[in-house]
DNA sequence: GAGTGGTCTAGACCACGGG
DNA sequence: CCGTGGTCTAGACCACTCC
């Protein structure tokens, strides 16, 4: 028969409704407008309220819905696109960048960042904190570290931490022959200090970048940098950024 | 006082529970082992299923384990590292590449494929399905289009449609000169067809990589690629893997 | 204080996989 | 068939924001 597909297998309610909400969203409501509470939009569908918070989850995941506790919930603007790799690499700290420096200080790693810097497990590195902003709203948090070995000459410096020092570690950076840098992609869940810092409850998803920067034939640096996952859409390559339309769900045929 | 941070600010329950589950996985199971079952969980720990169940979802979501209805929920092993990008631009096809052909059907594409390849709304394209395994799994599936006129030799071509038809597509593009590509990553959910591809549950959290293909001066071709957000970690640059450890949590000072 | 989303409970039933 | 995780319910209370 020509007519839809037959429920032998009925998709779930909270599937259904985030597809019904979805179209909803397209049709008849504007970015930011607020929607109609949870209890409220529960009643209208005639489900439990924990079935049309799993929908309004899914929502949030793909970036259509952002909800605040004590406020309410909102349509979300499309993603922002966010370059985070260029054809031309560069330094972190060059000129131009659009991150941050906050804090700076000196200790020996994690063995897990002591394993991507190839650096002895003892070997002491200066642990820069920077934030990324782009149109006044925080998108990512990230941590960068460099072995005390790759920026040699800073020993004179006074600063012992802060963000002048963390600019001075920077600035030290760029004086190196940056040879090439690789990064890599994946879903992580925000801590409780990046999420703080990211304006999000711990647990929020993000995308997590590690990137190695390669200089005099070994890792100079490495970053780790956790991006909103709900705001943000990263963009590696030439131009700097694919236009989309908000919505990763309507992208088949 | 030197205490440990009073709880002024009591944590979530669930977030506890990932925080000793995830400990626990560190350091008393190891890598395939299947844990207790969510009942028995609960029970131990002393909260309701959904409790434990929230906690356990954080932990799937960052790679730490694997679920399956009907089986059990077992450790994950750590994530695959899987390029996405090279230094060296390729086309999609290109011999070596990790994809397998699928199907191929002509079509006037949605929208918004329309807007990323800037062809006319009513231009046809071909779609290529492609899937990608890697160890014996599938971790992607991707939407490959190409629009007629990119490749206007293949009108003599006998198959209409199928895999034939779509490696037809493959070599045809291989022809042209390709100047450069760029990409997008941004976290989605799996739509139910590209969900049975990956073997999850429709709403999985997904990594989609938007990809556009220059060559004559205009957009040559778009690929948009939902890879399984649980078990992949995508690489960008010149090696094609930054080695780190499974923990993207761990990862701070 | 009123209203919002966030957490948590204690159940029930369903869909799936394997013996 | 049984045991597993997946879905769903109808409540309760908490944390937060804004007035």
């Amino acid at each position: 028969m020509g007519t839809t597909q037959l429920d032998t297998v009925p998709e779930p309610k909270y599937w259904h409704l985030r597809t019904v909400l979805s179209e909803a969203l397209d049709s008849e409501f504007s970015v930011g407008e607020i929607l109609p509470n949870e209890r409220d939009l529960a009643a209208r569908f005639g489900v439990a309220r924990a079935t049309l918070r799993q929908a309004l989850e899914q929502l949030e995941l793909e970036g259509r819905l952002q909800r605040r506790r004590g406020v309410g919930t909102t349509v979300a603007p499309p993603r922002m696109g966010v370059a985070v790799g260029s054809e031309q690499h560069a330094w972190p700290g060059a000129t131009g960048d659009a991150w941050q420096p906050v804090d700076c200080t000196v200790a020996v790693p994690p063995t897990a960042v002591a394993d991507i810097l190839e650096t002895a497990p003892e070997e002491q590195v200066h642990t820069v904190r920077r934030s990324r902003m782009t149109h006044g709203q925080p998108v990512a948090a990230e941590l960068l570290y460099v072995p005390v070995s790759s920026v040699p000459d800073l020993s004179a410096i006074d600063a012992p931490s802060g963000a002048a020092r963390a600019r001075a570690v920077l600035r030290e950076l760029q004086r190196l022959d940056l040879e090439g840098q690789d990064s890599a992609v994946e879903l992580g869940s925000a801590r409780a200090d990046d999420a703080k810092e990211l304006d999000r409850l711990p647990g929020a998803p993000v995308l997590v970048v590690t990137t190695r920067f390669y200089a005099g034939g070994r890792t100079a640096a490495a970053s780790i940098a956790t991006y909103r996952a709900d705001t943000c859409r990263l963009t590696f390559g030439d131009t700097g950024g694919v236009e989309i339309h908000h919505d990763p769900e309507r992208r088949a045929s």
